[in-house]
DNA sequence: TTAAATTTGTTCAAATATAATCATAAATAA
DNA sequence: TTATTTATGATTATATTTGAACAAATTTAA
């Protein structure tokens, strides 16, 4: 197969997911890591992709979400397994809320064609979902520069003016006996008031942040319906055994 | 078998696959790989074919998909003329609104490291702005994946919540006669509301729009304070004589 | 912070493709 | 016919691509 070739292949899995590992490329195209590599640093050099550590991302979300660019290329595949799922749960017309976690944004690509509303706070989440069959309400109010999302105040009064029937969140950790916990006191504000207007709640949440405490405790697990995970370890009993239901 | 000959079974494979090897091509036609590889030299110097390592492709597979164009909207010195007059009137701490016209997004490059507040619904001013001086207040609401904007009732009612120092808008038309009119509803209910919550009203307006109606009349002159445009011309002193100020 | 793990860049060798050269065969013209 | 041109194929040399091994840089975890 010819650079060219690769090429076309490349920039067509770039384009669908948005962001891709340099080991996943490989599999997919039966070559080797670094041939992926050199080919990726040449269209990087084209200026049709974005380079990141360990993958590539497209370049229309490479210039917009700052902040996911440090988070890139780690745990992907994993995500992607807990998005698959947590989109297997939306129906037509369904009108839900996204936050502005970097799990609940790979969401979008598994929801592009569904029709149905998303509330969210989060501009990258926007800009993918941008001229797809979703129609899209921004919440509103001040601007974080660098978590490319809207907090505060006015945002959580937007959220308290809808009743939806899902929502989406991520935590930066979960545990049982501290529930859940963030790393800024604006998100948390913003999770809890998503799913305090939803009638299910989702978390979206890989195994690594699964009994892992951050600085801030906000919320109990009360507050959650439905942990979507990617692993089926014993620890989840214990959560199942508080009333969650469990996607894996 | 002639070139001629070769030639348009060699098109038809490589439109019929997208992209082919030198080895297959040999065997099809029953002809040395030499042979080949000639053949297609000389295809691509007449720019049928493209050729890669090892084999050739379609020309429409190999040309790089112009994905982002940069829109090279007309009037743009004008435009960039007018902005430069307006940016003059922003002082550091002022709140500002910005509509989601084309002219008015061009205001952004002057003020980027102004110590102001924006409020918008226009998500290209978003982007053109994050991570710059500005602080951004982004208005919630519905949004229209055209025009890159949020509109509706919600909108309205966010922009209502403030009273801010200035208001940057831009019309489709402006005429004496008539005063503001629009091309859509949805952008004069913003312009509207904008113009009511901002002490001072300011309209970017290059000279093409001035003395043209657009199907929608939403609002009288008066709810403009300052005029901002490129040329001096005769008709401005009739908008002068209604009591608006001039810039040009 | 340091240490471990991962990713990337570099160099080199093998495989493959291309270009160059020459010889042969076929077609054309005198 | 013969001489000349043209197309094709074979052979060899050159260039490109690829993958492996290892060092350097970066990221993650502790």
């Amino acid at each position: 197969m010819s650079y060219q070739n690769r090429k076309q292949k490349l920039l067509k899995i770039v384009e669908q997911h948005g962001e891709v590992e340099v080991k996943e490329l490989a599999q997919k195209l039966e070559t080797s890591e670094i041939t992926i590599r050199r080919d990726l640093a040449l269209m990087a050099a084209d200026g049709l992709i974005f380079r990141t550590h360990g993958g590539a991302m497209k370049m229309s979300l490479a210039s917009i979400p700052v902040s996911f660019q440090q988070k890139t290329s780690t745990n992907i595949e994993q995500k992607d397994y807990i998005c698959r799922l947590a989109a297997q749960e939306i129906l037509d017309n369904d009108i839900i809320f996204m936050d502005c976690g970097s799990t609940v944004f790979r969401l979008c690509q598994f929801i592009k064609n569904k029709r149905i509303k998303v509330i969210t706070n989060s501009l990258p989440v926007v800009y993918e979902l941008l001229n797809t069959e979703v129609s899209i309400n921004l919440i509103g109010g001040e601007l974080d520069g660098n978590r490319q999302a809207i907090h505060g105040k006015i945002a959580v009064e937007h959220i308290e003016r809808y009743k939806v029937d899902k929502a989406f969140l991520g935590v930066d950790g979960i545990s049982i006996e501290n529930g859940l916990s963030a790393a800024s006191e604006k998100e948390a504000e913003i999770t809890t008031a998503m799913a305090a207007n939803a009638q299910s709640t989702y978390l979206l949440c890989d195994s690594s942040k699964l009994g892992k405490d951050k600085y801030l405790k906000f919320a109990p697990l009360t507050i959650i319906d439905v942990l979507v995970t990617n692993q089926a370890t014993d620890l989840l009993k214990s959560y199942q055994d508080l009333g969650l239901r469990i996607l894996n």
